[in-house]
DNA sequence: GCCGTGTTTCAAAATAATATGAAATGTAAA
DNA sequence: TTTACATTTCATATTATTTTGAAACACGGC
């Protein structure tokens, strides 16, 4: 039995304890067994993407009080239509919050998944 | 009683179901009182953003499985050795790796925030 | 129909994150 | 001390995200 046929990966050098905890679970191909495929990953950090901003943030905590029309969580947070209306957009795109017409307003609030991920988070 | 003195928030026209549900919850101020500092929402966001690339999750994945030194991950994601030694910096700097020079080599794990975080993630 | 109000859309500008490649650092061994 | 190797740093280019303000849209009341 040659080094070759013992390790898979004969071709890097590494560090040993590293190369033989890797040997144990399969060399770099057993490694790379174990891991979710890459779509996974793709659409995993999608969901961090939207959570990754603090005024995101923000209007999620608000509707897990209650459902609110945009002109409250404008007269909250202080910021321009616009710029709310595009944060909202990114949330309702991700499926976390909805919005219902109600006359002139729309009430938005969190929906299933939206309030899944609330309460999994201990806010 | 006045109007205004049921209503905080009179000065906003609002929709009646929205207006009677914040009421209840003690009108804008009373929404606001419930909500956590603006802090929180920074640092909560910071290790979304952290979280938000599908590279870094993978990352995280293989260091899940055993720790790993970097030309091993290189291989793995097949991706330039500044490129990945950006990523690694980023989570490294969020906490979630810790790296230990041995000899020549960089082996990483997870942080006990890392293993926490991944665990905590049913991945 | 026409207003007034609440909200969204759009294109452009501003900002932030990531990728790239060359150069630098640190380590071990000759 | 020179060399080879693993990794990081730096400056710059590229790309993605966010902000901004004007215009458009949708709804209800007159």
């Amino acid at each position: 039995m040659t080094k070759d046929e013992r390790y898979q990966d004969a071709s890097l050098p590494l560090p040993p304890g590293v190369e033989e905890s890797l040997c144990r679970c399969g060399g770099i191909a057993g490694l790379v067994e174990q891991l979710p495929d890459d779509t996974i990953f793709e659409q995993d950090c999608g969901l961090y993407r939207v959570l990754a901003d603090p005024l995101r943030l923000k209007i999620l905590a608000m509707l897990a009080v209650q459902p609110l029309c945009v002109c409250v969580i404008k007269t909250v947070l202080d910021i321009a239509d616009s710029k709310l209306s595009y944060h909202l957009s990114v949330l309702k795109k991700a499926g976390l919050i909805a919005g219902d017409q109600q006359g002139n307003w729309i009430i938005y609030s969190l929906t299933e998944l939206g309030s899944e991920w609330v309460s999994g988070h201990g806010k």
